[in-house]
DNA sequence: CTCTCTGCAAATGCTTTGCAAACTC
DNA sequence: GAGTTTGCAAAGCATTTGCAGAGAG
C-alpha cells in the first residue's frame, strides 16, 4: 500500500481552519516546518527553529496541541529527551528507537498490529498504536 | 504460568552488596518498596512516598539508578507523566499500559515477541523487550 | 579511619499557563 | 468589533547535581 502521504503544508493549514481554528502566521510557519519535515521526528524546539525562531515556544506548542487534537499530527515520548511530534494522520506504523543514537525509524507494519491486538483483545486492552514504540539499538549501533 | 518471581527486597540488597555498593537504611528501604510493589509501576515519586517520606527524592533516583545499572530494575517512560520503575530481570513480558487508570497489565507472550523480532531483524534493529510498553486504555476504561 | 551515601537546596530541561496586546474573521 | 492567538515571563513537573555532614565497611 502506497503510504498515504504525508499531509502538505496546505492541508496542515486546511485542517485548521475547518475546525473553526484561525489561520495565523505562526500557525502556517509551523505547518510548513512539519510538513517539510515529512515523517521526520521534531521536538518542539526544532519546531520553532527551524520556523527561524519567529515563533515562540509556547505557541508552537499550543499549535502542536490543537493540530494533534485535529488527529493531524502525533507525539510520542521516546526515552529521556523530549517529545517528539511528527505528521501523519493516524496510521498503523511504529516507531522504533534506537536507545543508543537516538535514531528512529518509522515502520509500517499490519503483521504487528495484528500481532498485538491478538493479545490485547482477549483482555479487553484498546492499544494506541500511534503512541506505540519499540525501544532497542539500530543495526549500527548493534552490529558495531 | 507462573512468571519467575520479582527480587525480593533481600535479593535487591543482596545485589547491592555484592556490586560492592554500601548497604544503607535509605536503600533498604527502597529495596522493599520496590519488591513489595512487585510488577506495579511506581514513579520515583511513589517510591520515596512508600517508604514513609524517610527518603529524599534524590537518593530514590540515584538508588533506582544504581538498581538499574545492576540490571535489577527496569525503567519505562509512559506518556507524559514521570519514568515508571519496577523490579524484574529482562525477562519476556510485555506491558500493557493505560493511558487513563495508569493501571499495568503485562503479558508474557511469544507470539507478540517473534512478530516484533520479525519486523525488526530486516532493519538488523534490536528490540529491547524489557523497555517495551503497549500504551492504550484497558477494559475498564475503555469498555466503559 | 576512609570513602561512599544522604539530605538539602539550587539548577536544569521540557512543557504549561496568565495576561495584555495583536490579529483573524 | 468580537473573540481567538500571540509573545513574554513566570510557574510547574521530573530529574540531576554540588556540597558538607553522616554513616558503612
Amino acid at each position: 500500500m502506497a503510504p498515504s502521504e504525508p499531509s502538505s503544508a496546505d492541508d496542515l493549514v486546511a485542517g485548521l481552519r475547518r475546525a473553526g481554528l484561525r489561520v495565523t502566521a505562526p500557525r502556517r510557519a509551523v505547518c510548513a516546518v512539519l510538513a517539510s519535515a515529512g515523517e521526520e521526528h521534531l521536538t518542539a524546539a526544532d519546531v520553532a527553529g527551524r520556523t527561524g525562531a519567529a515563533v515562540d515556544l509556547s505557541t508552537v506548542y499550543r499549535t502542536l496541541d490543537a493540530l494533534e487534537g485535529l488527529g493531524m499530527v502525533q507525539h510520542v515520548h521516546l526515552g529521556h529527551g523530549a517529545g517528539a511530534y511528527h505528521v501523519g494522520p493516524s496510521e498503523d506504523h511504529h516507531h522504533l528507537v534506537c536507545e543508543e543514537c537516538g535514531r528512529t525509524v518509522d515502520v509500517a507494519l499490519e503483521t504487528l498490529q495484528r500481532a498485538i491486538e491478538g493479545v490485547t483483545a482477549p483482555l479487553g486492552f484498546v492499544p494506541d498504536a500511534a503512541h506505540f514504540a519499540i525501544v532497542g539499538r539500530c543495526a549500527a549501533c548493534a552490529g558495531g
